[in-house]
DNA sequence: AATCTTCTCAACCGCCTCTCT
DNA sequence: TAGAGAGGCGGTTGAGAAGAT
């Protein structure tokens, strides 16, 4: 039934790091580079998978990791990046040097969105908590439309699916010329057609 | 001091996309 | 073009910490 699991389950230590496990990785890392995640562990002598050696090196090992608390500065990134690109916590990490998606995952479920509702603001939408219901109006008549485009074929990701659903937003970061609204935000930001949005602009064209 | 509740965040899981053959 | 393998992503969980009673 379904896919293969990524590794050997029944050897493989889960839950937190240990240490040694951390130095392991670090010094396999440092003499042969990122990659190959699945030959990874035994390489290393780790009894782990290799996608959780590969996510805790990217979430907390690398060297270029800023930890610590998050400034306002970068607050207002996060909230002005997740007003045009949702939950694509990658996306956003890629604007915030040092941070990681998972990160400003946690982040967000934990202190912005309160920030967010404590202020007056839906933190799905980014509209003023009074105006959700015209909102949710809005949403569902341009899922139709969504709909209707999918059905032609247009939309075939599920996870485009979950960008916010509303009409003012503009997703389009890749093939459009640079929007209209908030000009130097999309400038500060530097939302272009580089390298990381690779995946989305093909999802997004 | 002990117990309960809430909060935080590292880690896991399953799915999707990309690349290679 | 199809299939398999690998990398990557976002949602969710759960252990430990912190605060409240």
């Amino acid at each position: 039934m379904g896919r293969s699991p990524c590794c050997e389950k029944a050897h493989t230590n889960k839950g937190a790091w240990t240490k040694e496990e951390d130095e392991r990785l670090i010094a396999h890392i440092r003499a042969h580079g990122e990659g190959g995640w699945r030959t990874l562990p035994r390489a290393a002598g780790l009894l782990r998978c290799g996608k959780s050696c590969r996510l805790r090196w990217i979430n907390y090992l690398r060297p270029d990791l800023k930890r610590g608390n998050f400034t306002q500065e970068e607050d207002e990134t996060i909230i002005n990046l997740h007003r045009l690109l949702g939950n694509r916590w990658s996306l956003i990490a890629a604007r915030l040097p040092g941070r990681t998606d998972n990160e400003i995952k946690n982040y967000w479920n934990t202190h912005i969105r309160r920030k967010l509702l404590s202020r007056g603001v839906d933190p799905m939408t980014h509209r003023p908590i009074d105006e959700r219901a015209p909102a949710t109006i809005a949403i569902s008549s341009e899922r139709k439309e969504e709909e209707q485009q999918q059905s032609s074929g247009e939309e075939s990701s599920a996870r485009r699916q979950q960008a916010p659903k509303c009409p003012d937003l503009n997703l389009e970061l890749c093939i459009s010329p640079p929007p209209r609204q908030e000009p130097s935000f999309q400038l500060q930001l530097g939302i272009t057609d580089s390298a990381p949005e690779r995946r989305d602009c093909k999802s997004l064209g």
